[in-house]
DNA sequence: CGGGAAACTTGACGCTGGAAAGATTGATTC
DNA sequence: GAATCAATCTTTCCAGCGTCAAGTTTCCCG
């Protein structure tokens, strides 16, 4: 073993060792997101600064220039991941659903369980003016939300579903709009304002009762009943 | 006439015409809302700065702190406007209805058009983390609001209305929480969403008879037909 | 092995919010 | 009518922010 070869090897464990990440950090991108997340999650909105999530990646202040144009940028991105987990969320809630009425309720409580679980999240996600509308990753993410939740209202209503494909190409389908809009607008009304404590009940136990009553009355409603 | 006593009429003079106010303000406590509004609706939340305030009141930038404590005092006091303009935009336009249905969708109408109309102040009023939740003033607003918004929604239902002091005293009476929910969730969410552009119709008809059509079905459900 | 491109650092600029200390004014009291 | 005091506003200063430009290190490909 060559001289060289020993002090490469020392500074390969010296790396593991200390976590301290080479002059090339290898995936600064991911890393960024992640740090990201947690300023968001601890320092809110307005705490978010792009230098705090280099400190937290271990990076330099203007690192984070190379995987991101500017902090619009990043915030983007966060929301895209937003999505994905809201996506996820729905759809492991709402598949043990055994009817249209426990479906549309699995529905508004995967929702809300969102929002009260990643608040700022979700505060971003539905920002349009603090994140860049025209990123192809967040035009996707959000198309893929907006197709679990339609095709859970078509599912009420007993009309065919669709693909995510439909969302990205065009606007809604005029037939399904009205029934769209009066399911979404529901299950957000009740997360938003939920979030932002204007909905005020005694208790959670009332909060849940009204998750329950309000969603089959709404279902009934979709299902022409 | 002394030469001090010309010297002074000639500075009066001068700051007549200049508008530059003395010293002492006068209202500079309303002359920082009317800017920030203003600085709100320009900029945006994250372009929201004290400094750029305090410019447009012709002030130094330190002075806004024998007004409010900081800029989230600054952001709580533009929200209770908010609120305000609210509760005026929705007695306004529910006010000529003939019938229940027609209040319904007017009172649709004015809560989104509030949101389409001061978007920034919108946003505002409904974070609880930007703004000071323990404001009285913002308490008082935003209770009027609800006043407002629950008796529309009442009325529906044939139920007792309530005033503004039922809202501020305790939470909301347990026989009628789970109508207003309903019909404000879908109020809310509506605005919501159109506002941050995740309702996408063709055109403005088009939304305008999704405004129509969900509100007549939303005061049936209301009114249990 | 050598050179160019990509990833990252360093340093600088003007901006921000906030604190501290000084200047001006209106109001109260004697 | 003058002195004083508290409120209001200004000035000055600090650390931190986003962004840009320039320099350094590393990777990769020929």
């Amino acid at each position: 073993m060559s001289r060289f070869a020993v002090l490469w090897h020392h500074v390969a464990l010296a790396d593991l060792m200390s976590k301290k990440p080479n002059y090339h950090h290898g995936d600064l991108r991911k890393a960024l997101l992640d740090a990201g997340e947690e300023v968001l999650a601890e320092l809110g909105f307005r705490g978010f600064t792009l230098r705090e999530c280099a400190r937290r990646a271990e990076v330099s202040h203007a690192a984070p220039k190379h995987h991101f144009a500017d902090v619009r940028g990043l915030l983007t991105a966060i929301a895209a991941r937003g999505f994905q987990r809201l996506t996820e969320a729905l759809q492991g809630e709402l598949a043990p659903a055994n009817d249209l009425e426990e479906e549309f309720e699995a529905t508004l409580r995967a929702y809300a369980g969102f929002a009260g679980h990643y608040p700022e999240h979700f505060r971003v996600m539905f920002r349009s003016d603090v994140v860049d509308q025209e990123s192809r990753e967040l035009q996707v993410a959000a198309a893929q939300t907006f197709t679990v939740l339609t095709n859970v209202i078509l599912r009420q209503t007993g009309k065919p579903e669709i693909d995510c494909e439909d969302v990205l190409n065009g606007p809604m389908v005029e037939s399904v709009f009205d029934d769209i809009a009066i399911g979404w607008c529901h299950i957000h009304g009740f997360a938003h304002l939920q979030l932002e404590q204007q909905l005020k009940p005694w208790d959670d136990e009332a909060l849940q009762a009204i998750m329950h009553t309000s969603s089959r009355r709404l279902s009934a409603l979709l299902q022409g009943r």
